[in-house]
DNA sequence: AACTATTTATAAGA
DNA sequence: TTCTTATAAATAGTT
């Protein structure tokens, strides 16, 4: 389609028919990845070569993909069931199959989606249900943010004794050896307090959330 | 692609995914079907929307193509294969149960609960998901006060007009028999108007929720 | 594999 | 859904 436009109708000669079937494999292989992505679709792609070789794509599994596909045909043309084996294998799916529609409308309506049909009450009650869920959300945040706080904490007390013992060993050493060159100053690990809570460690939240620790103040150096 | 170059992730806005859905679903099923024609190539392409409607495309038909897919597979490591038919069954349902379990843990997630496994950044785009989800339902709540304000405000209006209707009928037969006993007062339901907006009728939000419409101010009397 | 002149696909806006 | 249009992306032919 460049240079030339070409005719869809198969190409002739064989080298250049595999080369664009690379080329054209991949196009559409990225095509269907975007497509998924963008749109939250599930993808299966098989394709044979003319060579008969085989290469696959799929969002989640191409297996999977297949399952779903042949439940969607049982479930369109749900009559003659011929045994009572199958008969139960089919009502077991469509237990599953409505329990999973079932939840799937509810994470889409709890995302804001498909709204439509719900009345004042039911609209209510998932408001109240989404903000029990965000205040403990956000609550957790918090206490993870207070946790990483406290794991940087930890992480200092740790150097400071570290350090201490070596700059005990270093002036042990010193004496011992009667001499003062090479002599290491003991410069305190307190500054690296400083520099921590001063600058890039205190998670910013650009989800705008307003749950916002102030790391170090409960933490007095 | 166009006009503006976009990222490739999930598309928010739900309308937007649903056109960006079909037309690219159209483009990736046109590739597929040149594909298939210039390389002799034999393609099966099935296509699952988020809302879970099922698209399909195939050079020949997907069912022949997943069936040769299927002997590859075996073809592949041919060995204890109990019964195609009861694999796919297992499989099934084992797919099945994943998702109702995935889809479980996401709806408790999304209400607060088992938040233990989720890191700061899992945490933030939870409660990114439930501020957007939030916002939409109280939006759609405020359009269902309005709509009930006009439904009760239509009420009155055809009370009103009935009413009238009423009272000329009856002005009419008074003045037809010429007396004027049983006369009924032509009382106005103009207070009816005043009733409703002055107490109960106006909804009671205790659900503490700042999406609220003040009924009446747009429907002057 | 790379290049590049063109054709196609498509995002945004009606 | 369909149309339009400016622009991004894909790719046919060539090196």
């Amino acid at each position: 389609m460049t240079r030339q436009k070409i005719e869809i109708k198969k190409i002739d000669n064989t080298s250049a028919r595999q080369v664009t079937f690379s080329k054209r494999r991949r196009g559409l292989f990225k095509k269907a990845h975007e497509l998924s992505t963008l749109c939250d679709a599930d993808i299966a792609l098989i394709v044979f070569s003319s060579t008969g070789k085989l290469s696959e794509y799929s969002s989640s599994s191409v297996k999977q993909v297949i399952e779903k596909y042949n439940l969607h045909l049982q479930n369109l043309h749900k009559f003659d069931q011929p045994s009572l084996e199958l008969q139960l294998e089919c009502s077991t799916h469509a237990m599953l199959s409505r329990e999973i529609a079932e939840k799937t409308l509810e994470l889409r309506q709890m995302r804001g989606e498909e709204l439509q049909g719900l009345n004042l009450e039911e609209l209510k009650k998932l408001e109240k249900s989404l903000k029990g869920g965000l205040r403990c959300v956000e609550e957790t945040k918090h206490v993870n943010y207070v946790f990483q706080g406290e794991k940087i904490m930890k992480e200092i007390s740790d150097l400071k004794k570290r350090e201490e013992h070596l700059i005990e060993e270093n002036l042990r050493l010193k004496q011992q050896r009667g001499t003062s060159d090479s002599c290491v100053k003991g410069k305190s690990l307190d500054s690296v307090t400083n520099i921590i809570f001063s600058s890039a460690n205190v998670p910013q939240d650009n989800n705008s959330s307003d749950t916002c620790l102030k790391l170090g103040l409960a933490f007095p150096s």
